[in-house]
DNA sequence: CCATAACCGAGACGGTACGTCGCGTCTTGAT
DNA sequence: ATCAAGACGCGACGTACCGTCTCGGTTATGG
């Protein structure tokens, strides 16, 4: 759980209803206002509530981030077609996606920006969201390595973060735009690279 | 210039070691608070001023954290040495540096997540910034193409992104650590790509 | 009570001791730096508290002055020795001695200069200040009355106002000194008048 | 003069529609929101100048006000009927009158309660207001005395004060009204005297 | 008669203080 | 005994205003 103090046992129990209204005002002004100018204050206004209620459910702001978004936005696997490149094609495919909503351009990177500052909030965030995406790519790199199409010695770790990193680099900085052919360029450059093999043949 | 008020023409000249002051203070603070904890009335007592003065000279916290790392941090051109990989290598092995001084670890994400809310301040972060390091890099790939190391056909643009982005978005996560090979074996993994023979035969 | 907002019910309690070190603080800092010159600010450094705590107990500065000067300065009434001048004198005495403190001469014509622009503040500093000492000096009159030594259809109101106004009138202008012997010239003058019998064969 | 920097001689001379262009836009400034309200800034706008141009003509709010005040309004001097009693109460009218308007009740205590903190801002007070119509009265009771209406070792500047203060104080403390009758009243207690003949046997 | 020098009007600046927003905490009453 | 909620203490923000400095333009005087 997020819920900073243990809900031991005795004494009145907690209104489950106000958890699931907190996160939905949460998401809902996300939406409206952005990271930045969310106040927890205004999420307890709108959830009808108070702001130690709040307080007593998640540390501050970022951790209410977190679990909101964590229980509304889903996950999608990485499929196992039998073609490598189609499967990691696919599997970065929904992160391109899950940058198009309005919380996914700009209220992730704020939000992981925040990470630095606070190692039990990145290991809450890796954890429900990161290291289970990431599972999943690197089940279909395994699979291509099994199948004959990716080099053994290949190290998956650096392969995953190449994978991934293009797209949350070009909605970071914004200098050009995340096109639906992104993932597909991304993973054949990374298989085929680019070396002529002019090159190949002197350095290799 | 990043003074939002064009200096006209009358009036009162603006006291320039003002400008220098702050500046300075801005990057102590930065590396004995961090970004979030930046204030603007700390830097204005640290530099010996007021905060009037700096919002005449820049419109807010990450207008005036732009302008004191641009003033304070350079950019290491990529090197021309005939080695197309060494080149490539050592114009990401900047990157990397850079990420090992506390503002590059914990200042930059936070900045970077900024630049969403604020185009202008994107515009002048990647003119500053980004697209100065970047075409020093670019020009590592022409020389690359027309050395016949790489494909003709590379697109530039996507090689630059990917070359860059995996050490970001380590920082960014903290998953894994930045180490020092990193820069070579991204370089080598997107020149020598990582399919199998058996792939590249049943699909390109 | 001063405070702005009544204290309902619920709710963290006020913390008493930050009134207690503000008036004080108030008090000083008059006596330093005068009415003008007294800024909130500086009264919640020197109290060892923040702006908001204040504002939270007192309108202004108007407010906060007349709170802290009633806590502090005490209303001497007027005596009762069966003498009708001399208790009048005695009574206007003790404001000819309010004025010989800076507080008197200096701070508080420019309070009452305020109260023009705040009926609220007004009416609080009358209750506070001018009825209770008026109250008094009310009463010694009452007695002369009684005792024959003023006429019966004597308008108290006006008589009040006369016998106060000039020290104060003194004060505000400086055209002329708050002497020992003021108070006792006030009132014999009032008592007896200054017309001859010739006049007042011709008038009355 | 009020001007602070001596006309010395050569160089351009001051344009004088200013001067009145400010006075005006201050009195009506005044009119609309008063004396604590009246910033140099809105007198410069309304004026259609510059506040450094006000600032070389006066050295602060406090004498822009004197000053324009003194150019607006005019001070009625106490007539010469030959009647000591209606003399005087005519003489006092005035200044009930002039305490009718939004200037007299609003602006006139504020800018009293500024004379303690500049001693040469006072001076032209007196000089320009206090002194001459108090040298008018003056002469009324001074004729009174010479007619035989008052008594010979009248304290002529005592009466001076008596007479006039307690409509100034009405004003400020704003505890009663200042009514017509209040002049007549006042004259004639100073005159008569409120004892009882049974007082005047016993102590004097 | 013109050049010079002084002064004027105006804009912008540096800084103090204000009033406000939001966070995190504490205390009371209700469940 | 624990929860929900209101109020509090405080850091920091953004702004208004003051008093000052500098600039370009205008005007009277001296050569």
């Amino acid at each position: 759980m997020v819920t900073p103090v243990a809900n031991t046992r005795s004494g009145r129990p907690r209104d489950e209803r106000i958890d699931s209204a907190v996160r939905a005002a949460t998401v809902d002004l996300l939406n409206e206002v952005g990271y930045a100018a969310l106040t927890l204050e205004a999420v307890a206004v709108r959830a009808g509530t108070s702001k130690p209620a709040l307080r007593r459910r998640w540390r501050g702001r970022q951790h209410l981030v977190v679990d909101a978004l964590a229980a509304t936005v889903g996950t999608s696997p990485t499929p196992d077609t039998g073609c490598t490149h189609c499967d990691l094609i696919a599997g970065i495919q929904t992160l391109t996606e899950a940058f198009t909503t309005k919380i996914g351009r700009r209220v992730l990177p704020a939000l992981v920006a925040d990470l630095a500052d606070d190692p039990e909030l990145a290991e809450t965030f890796l954890n429900r969201y990161f290291h289970p995406r990431r599972a999943t790519t690197a089940e279909a790199l395994r699979r291509g390595i099994e199948r004959g199409d990716l080099s053994p010695d290949t190290d998956i770790d650096l392969l995953l973060d190449m994978l991934a990193s293009t797209t949350y680099y070009r909605v970071l900085f914004g200098h050009l735009p995340v096109t639906e052919g992104l993932a597909k360029q991304v993973v054949e450059t990374i298989l085929a690279g680019v070396a002529t093999p002019h090159w190949r043949n002197h350095h290799h």
